[in-house]
DNA sequence: CATCAGATACGAGTATATTCGTATTATAGT
DNA sequence: ACTATAATACGAATATACTCGTATCTGATG
């Protein structure tokens, strides 16, 4: 079993990238480059390489019909999130999924997420 | 306010070193090595080179009275795995802990686990 | 005090990530 | 067709991470 689909992490460039793909839908250079710029300093050419790298590892998809190639993310923002997760549970938590969560409740978290936290525990607890 | 304490965040090698001296305690290189070799191929002067970079870092501390230097984490598991969660909220979930925390628990929590969150958040709830 | 085992220090090679300048290519308007 | 514009492709420079071989140092023991 090679590696078919992107189930390769996103480095830190390469995720700010897809943050903007998946808030923009699909775009070109030109118009991601002109969001980051908003942001941060970078130069055109260091966007369009990122994303062509990006394209080798399959981590985006792009239509070449026209000229101004149009890039997409290749994965769903709840897939990547949910494999950085897995990562980081594995690397920093010892595989353990609650331990994770009750840290990350630990540190900051207003009245309204404690609810809607609470909310989701009964569905899932329903559902299973 | 420049960089005082540790803020840096471990690399994945740097890391799973943390991880051993978390569960053994303050240790020797070689004892560290010995550990490593469990479960990895690393030679010696790797592991040894890795803890001198996070020594330089501040991400551990070490005892050098004795010839063996022994090196202890500098911040605690706790620090990290909190350190860590706040940059991948940050990077992954536009600053929403809650969305993490949603996202963690989709994915796989058994009915235990499920529990025990229940149980912090009411904990939660009562303090603030 | 000479030697040897075992420790640290150092430097270099490899790999990946990030950056951007320059070259090349393609398209639209004259 | 020619040219200006704007896009991609390419290659190189820099930074960081990881790996390990070799050199150097230290201290215990004969």
């Amino acid at each position: 079993m090679s590696r078919e689909k992107s189930n390769i992490k996103p480095t830190e460039a390469e995720l700010s990238l897809l943050n903007i793909l998946w808030k923009m839908g699909p775009a070109t250079v030109r118009q991601i480059h002109e969001t980051v710029s908003q942001t941060q300093n970078t130069g055109y050419t260091t966007v369009l390489k990122i994303l062509q790298i990006m394209h080798e590892k399959a981590l985006v998809i792009r239509d070449e019909s026209n000229r101004a190639h149009v890039y997409a993310p290749a994965n769903s923002q709840m897939v990547t999130q949910s494999s950085l997760l897995k990562d980081l549970v594995l690397k920093a938590f010892g595989g353990s999924t609650s331990k994770l969560v009750m840290r990350a409740l630990d540190n900051s978290t207003s009245k309204e997420e404690i609810e809607d936290i609470r909310q989701l525990l009964n569905e899932l607890e329903q559902q299973s």
